[in-house]
DNA sequence: CGGTATCCGGTTGGATACTG
DNA sequence: CAGTATCCAACCGGATACCG
């Protein structure tokens, strides 16, 4: 298998390396949350910014529209007034939930740890300030 | 189990939520892979500059100390002359290869797809604008 | 060797206001 | 309802130079 380090390495380097282009997708600060959110099914934009709560509609409108040119979701149009919006994952979005869900699960577990380590890490440096 | 969008989401909107401090954590240009870097073992700092490459002395150090801060490596300073610091992934740090290697299969499988996609979107965009 | 200090341009996310 | 337009501040990553 092809999974040591220097392979990952090797890869990561180039910008167009696969796992930089996802994180760029998936890091961004509302990408996830709207993938989340389209797992059970359609909503339309009014619902996303209701559930999303404080995201701008500007901020919302790009969020999705870079998902829908990477094929992450679906955008449908219903022609009639009000005017209706629907956004739906794609197949292929879809098969993004479960990754999603293995580092979700990571963070569940494990974030408490980090914060405990930034918090003792926070500490030492005010005493070395503070005490020095 | 509770892994319904709902509950992810009340999750999400949270800016303590778990997967936001991952993500946002993970999602830096440069962690992720020093992060695989590591996987074969402590490297120096002049090591990780030479195989990151491109990335500046203050943006490495800047990423190694955000990742020492969350406990996720490890800082090692010897005392001799020259100096020699080496990171290593601590246990914690380790236990994000996993997520990490499976975000990673995801996008080796289907970046060409979503990439694909893009051109798509951009050529009927662009097709938008000349030809219309 | 392993950083730090300073400066800086580009991008990101947001506030506010307006529109088909 | 579902956006777009404009403006703006904060942050990020980088270039360059210097230091213990």
């Amino acid at each position: 298998m092809d999974t040591k380090a220097a392979d990952m390495v090797g890869n990561v380097l180039d910008p167009n390396c696969p796992s930089r282009v996802v994180l760029a997708r998936v890091g961004d600060k509302w990408a996830a949350l709207i993938i989340a959110v389209l797992e059970d099914g359609p909503r339309r934009f009014s619902e996303l910014k209701g559930m999303v709560g404080v995201v701008t509609p500007k901020v919302l409108t790009q969020t999705l529209r870079t998902l829908e040119r990477d094929g992450l979701l679906r955008r449908t149009i219903h022609a009639q007034v009000p005017p209706r919006v629907d956004y739906e994952l794609t197949d292929l979005g879809a098969t993004l939930l479960e990754p999603l869900a293995t580092l979700r699960h990571w963070a569940e577990h494990n974030v408490a740890a980090m914060l405990r380590a930034r918090d003792r890490y926070d500490d030492a440096q005010d005493g070395r300030i503070a005490g020095d």
